[in-house]
DNA sequence: GCTGTCTTGCAACAATATTGCACTCAAGAC
DNA sequence: GTCTTGAGTGCAATATTGTTGCAAGACAGC
C-alpha cells in the first residue's frame, strides 16, 4: 500500500509524467518550470525556495529571482506536481499528481528524505471529523517527522 | 466527540488548567509566560509571534523582544499548553495539555477560528502507515483549513 | 552571602516571502 | 504582416518570520 520511503528511483518517468499532467491541464512548461521540477526530483530531500533559487541560477547561467521561484512553485503546487511541506518551508515533487491531494508526508529528521503516501481511510476519517464540526475542508496538511527506516538502524 | 469549533467560551478555566499543568511539570510561570498564554486564550484566532510581541509589549508596558516571545512559545509548546500551526506560522492555546499530542487542527480561512480535536483512530492509522515504512514518528502535524460552520452559512 | 541555573534583554542578522512595476515573448485577431 | 493581449519573468525594495551570541537579572539551594 505504501510507497517506498525512497522516491528517487524513478525520477525520469515521474518528471515526464508531471510535465504531461501540467500540459494536459493547460499549463505551460517553461524552462524555469521544467528546471525546478527536475531539481525537485533530483534532490534527495525537500528543497527550500532559496535552495532552488541557487540551483536554478546555476543551471540557467543567470540570476533567478526569489519571486520567480515562488511563482514557479505556486504553479507546480497548483498543478499538483509539487507540494509544500509546511513544517519545513520546503518543497517536494509530488508523486500522485492525478489524485485529490490528501497525502501523508513522512519526513526524516536525520537524512531529510521525504515520502508521500496516499491513505483513503485517513481522508475519510478527517472528512467525518470535519462534517461533525460543520467544517468544509479546503486544504489538508498531514506531515509526520521522525526517523526513517534507513536512519534508525540501531546496530547492524 | 469533537469540541465545539469555538474555544473562547471558557478561557478562564483553561488558562488556569494550563498554568497548573506547567507547574506540575516543574515549569516556572513567569509574568511573560502567563501573559502570552492569556493572550492566546483571549484571542479569537491563531496569533503570530510578532502579534504576541506587540500585545505583550503593550500589556507589560515595555518592549518585549521577538527572542523572548519565541522562547516563551517554545516553552509553552513543550509543555503542551500551546501549539504551533505550521501552515500559518501562528500559535494557538492547546486545549488538551495532558494528552499525547495528536490533535487535528481545523482553521477557518474566513474568520480564523481554530479548533483542535482529538482523534485516536487517526493516530492509529498514522502509526500503522509509519510502521509499514519503518518510520518512527517524532512529531505530527495535521492541519485542515477551510470554512467553519459559522462562516459558510449560505443564506439564513 | 555565594553559586549555579533558568529566564530575559538586546542587537544583529538570517531565512523566508511578498509587492509593484516594467519588460519580453508568443498566440490569436485583424 | 502587424497589433493586441496576456502569461511569464526580471528586479528592487520591503515585509515577515525566526535565530544567534552574549550579557544581565532573578531566584532557589547551599
Amino acid at each position: 500500500m505504501a510507497d517506498s520511503i525512497k522516491r528517487a528511483d524513478k525520477p525520469r518517468e515521474a518528471l515526464e509524467e508531471a510535465i504531461a499532467v501540467c500540459r494536459s491541464r493547460g499549463g505551460k512548461i517553461t524552462p524555469l518550470r521544467e528546471g525546478v521540477l527536475k531539481a525537485l526530483w533530483a534532490a534527495e530531500r525537500p528543497m527550500g525556495a532559496y535552495d532552488l533559487k541557487a540551483k536554478m541560477s546555476e543551471a540557467l547561467g543567470r540570476a533567478i529571482s526569489a519571486t520567480s521561484i515562488y511563482r514557479t512553485l505556486d504553479f507546480l503546487c497548483e498543478q499538483g506536481v509539487a507540494a509544500r511541506i509546511e513544517s519545513r518551508n520546503a518543497y517536494v515533487p509530488c508523486a500522485h499528481p492525478s489524485e485529490s491531494h490528501a497525502c501523508v508526508m513522512f519526513v526524516c529528521d536525520a537524512c531529510g528524505l521525504s515520502s508521500e503516501i496516499e491513505n483513503k481511510k485517513l481522508e475519510r476519517l478527517l472528512a467525518a471529523d470535519a462534517e461533525e464540526l460543520g467544517f468544509s475542508i479546503n486544504h489538508r496538511v498531514v506531515e509526520l517527522s521522525g526517523c526513517c527506516a534507513d536512519c534508525h538502524v540501531p546496530a547492524d
